[in-house]
DNA sequence: GATGCACCTGTCGAACTCGACATGTCAATA
DNA sequence: TATTGACATGTCGAGTTCGACAGGTGCATC
């Protein structure tokens, strides 16, 4: 399963408490590649615990606990991230709306499309902001995936706004052509 | 849920049976957007023929049925499309696999860097391929997705591509530095 | 001292997904 | 005519996800 690798993964970079697991997912990891609610995180950090995957190696105020991956979960993470995979899970409702657009009228589908040009726009400003303010020493990762997911995300939003600026001239040409 | 107005959608477009449906899933749709397998489909079909939302146009060899959607199906699909959304479902492995990797030896992170940039470039010319043997005059959507799909997953490789060799100068950088 | 709020962990049930299994048809090729 | 393979639809059960519900803590502000 992908999330007990998404969880080893944020725990290699820095050991967490399933509450920052939780804001992790709701960020940028939750954004772009994998989603899952503090009811999926919390089950499955027990079953890594049992596996030997992670331990808890600190105890919190409130109950909290903090894990960390030990080295059989470090190499279980290793090996899932190098080994070529065949076609994984893909499911993102966004794009979903995207392709669906052909289905509806051009005048329907261009309110869209104007949408999503400037969603686009300002999301790509948004993170491009962020890494500007990014100091260029901090290493990838030292803090969760935002400076690697910050330029993904980036490079995301600016292809988004391409593609749609590119949808919108071809839906506007077969307009002009047909009346 | 999506998975209905993906049919919803493929439906709009042009009647198709759920064999066909399954093959629209298991390519371009299914490989940007959202998949489903055979499974998932015919019993959801069956819902929406309930619902009123589709009907069987027509009854062909071999056992197969052929669904349209009807007036309601079509008003409940703009409606989806059309109203703006906060954040639907995520769910990408390649991408979880990508940020997983500043979890990893930078040694090891480069291997997988490298094989995606191969694999980005190899896809992006594959779709900009099609895409230059597709008729300008081709209407969008025609055949199923199939040619707004090519340019997304074309600019979307493309931007993929960007990323990881911007990312591979961050890492090279990185190591040089601490040599 | 009460009130609110962010912190922190959990269960339960309904819905959804997906691989494995099951069944039969039509056409081409050996 | 036997075999192969694409066509075509379906069920079942195990596993996954997710919203609703639940309950306790530490701190700051009124």
């Amino acid at each position: 399963m992908s999330l007990s690798h998404a969880l080893l993964g944020l725990l290699a970079v820095q050991p967490r408490s399933g509450y920052e697991l939780t804001k992790a997912f709701a960020a940028d990891l939750g954004r772009y590649a994998w989603q899952a609610g503090h009811t999926s995180i919390y089950p499955e950090l027990a079953r890594l615990a049992e596996r030997g995957h992670v331990t808890v190696t600190e105890e919190g105020a409130r109950g909290s606990r903090t894990y960390s991956v030990t080295p059989e979960g470090y190499a279980e993470l290793r090996e899932w991230v190098l080994t070529p995979r065949r076609r994984g899970k893909v499911r993102n409702e966004e794009v979903l709306r995207m392709f669906l657009l052909s289905a509806l009228e051009p005048a329907d589908a261009l309110v869209v499309l104007r949408r999503i040009v400037e969603h686009a726009a300002e999301e790509g400003t948004r993170l491009r902001k962020i890494m500007d303010d990014v100091p260029a020493a901090i290493p990838p990762g030292a803090d969760g995936f935002g400076y690697l997911a910050a330029e993904f995300g980036a490079r995301q939003f600016e292809a988004v706004h391409g593609w749609a600026q590119w949808a919108i001239g071809k839906l506007e040409a077969a307009e002009a052509e047909s009346a």
